[in-house]
DNA sequence: CTCTTTTGTTAGATATATCTAACTTTAAGC
DNA sequence: GCTTAAAGTTAGATATATCTAACAAAAGAG
């Protein structure tokens, strides 16, 4: 009995939507939750009721709605799918933002976590493979749009060329290396070094940040603390502190 | 009333499960698709009823099942986007058959036709691209497992170089052209020219034998009538007498 | 041509996920 | 602090998609 049985994919759109509520406004009432689901405050009362009693939420009638630890981390696992599909869907198919949004949320309840690392790991090494880039990227479009743009190949290997060039100095010159904290929000990085020592270099390994892993800035609040950025799907807030002891190659 | 409203996602599995039995094994009987879907078969009935009441199978207590035209379109069309995202998953993410089989039975129900065809054109970009290509392919899956597979850039860049230098003989040279006719299963080309006039040609150019699109051969009939051909994600059937006119540039 | 097995149907039950409508609690206005 | 408005809950209805169990039709075996 109670088993731990798999949430349905109603069950998620929930938990996703007061996961991000929560983030957001700092609060996740009922009609908060209706309002961002399109459904009826009754519904999202069954609802809690269902995901309390999964020990995902903490809720009683009339009460404050909050994660548990265990709700935190599926809510986390959700977004990271949803966000991992509809990042695929604009950035690399050049699907609109809307409709990347609306098939991601449909399609997030089916994806393993296998799965989504695949696609993950695919966006990086289009980001990284010299052969690739966000330039490939682009030719796909314009492929897309004009259907048969087979373009001009001798500048695209050109473009291959220098990036492959580039590549070496990139490897021996230590100036092109910098640490996490000098990146700029929107930047992307390949993590190369972590210079830290013991509990805090477990617990950065731990959550995606090893050497070769792509990671982009998101967010620097006004002071550089906290530093938020994003890393194989998942999103993480780190001090300016520990952002110092991370080196890393910048992208593009 | 009776308003044609969007089949479900559930019917959708029924209807692709009648398709493959009808094309398959020439019947459908409610046990055939009760075994295919892992349902009892009390459950098909009820699925065949909504289904005839959409007028998309002809279906009587006891009858015999047969796709409608309308039913026939709509599978088709279920099925392709079924088989695009399989053929993603496989052949580009690397993702064993099993698990690219489930996913896609899953996330098909929720794939619109503008991002069906973007998924084809990704993948048609990606044989085209003379920076990508299969190598490229197998360099990411690579990528993958190994984790951190920088690889050989500079080896990697003379295939480029190979590819890109090869490309402008293909355009003059029409030794390098062939007709449809001549290819063998497993072979995929570029369509380059359409010789036929009139209706049939209309006809094909609608299928999306268009100039620039990518097909391949699926199978061939001993002598060669009728060749089955995928293209853009459709399934088709051609005589022998209709590919001979069709011009294409073998790809790899 | 009957008997048995297989196949197909029906009826009724269950589970999920919604809704509407009525009711209750909490919060806000003055 | 009372009154009203907003927010939240409950109960009961509906729709989909399943199931089990009992029954009916068709097919196969002798």
């Amino acid at each position: 009995m109670t088993t731990i049985k798999a949430l349905t994919g109603s069950l998620e759109d929930y938990l996703e939507a007061i996961y991000h509520l929560l983030h957001q406004e700092n609060k996740a009432r009922v009609k908060d939750v209706a309002d961002h689901l399109q459904v009826k405050k009754s519904s999202v009362t069954v609802a809690l009721r269902a995901l309390a009693k999964q020990k995902l939420i903490n809720y009683a009638p009339y009460g404050e709605v909050t994660l548990t630890l265990l709700g935190e981390k599926t809510a986390e696992d959700v977004v990271r799918r949803h966000e991992t599909l509809k990042e695929f869907f604009i950035t690399v198919l050049d699907v609109d933002a809307k409709q990347a949004e609306d098939t991601a949320c449909k399609m997030e309840h089916v994806l393993s976590k296998e799965m989504t690392d695949k696609f993950i790991q695919f966006m990086e090494f289009i980001d990284i493979c010299p052969r690739t880039g966000q330039d490939w990227v682009e030719k796909f479009h314009n492929y897309c749009g004009e259907k048969h743009a087979s373009g001009d190949c001798k500048g695209c290997l050109n473009e291959v060329k220098e990036k492959i060039r580039l590549l070496p100095s990139v490897k021996t010159k230590e100036e092109t290396l910098c640490a996490l904290s000098s990146l700029k929000p929107g930047e992307k990085a390949e993590v190369v070094k972590i210079q830290h020592k013991g509990t805090f270099r477990k617990r950065i390994l731990e959550m995606g940040v090893t050497t070769g892993a792509v990671l982009m800035v998101e967010r620097m609040a006004p002071l550089g603390d906290p530093v938020d950025i994003k890393i194989r799907g998942y999103h993480l807030s780190l001090r300016k502190e520990e952002t110092k002891n991370i080196l890393v190659k910048i992208l593009r």
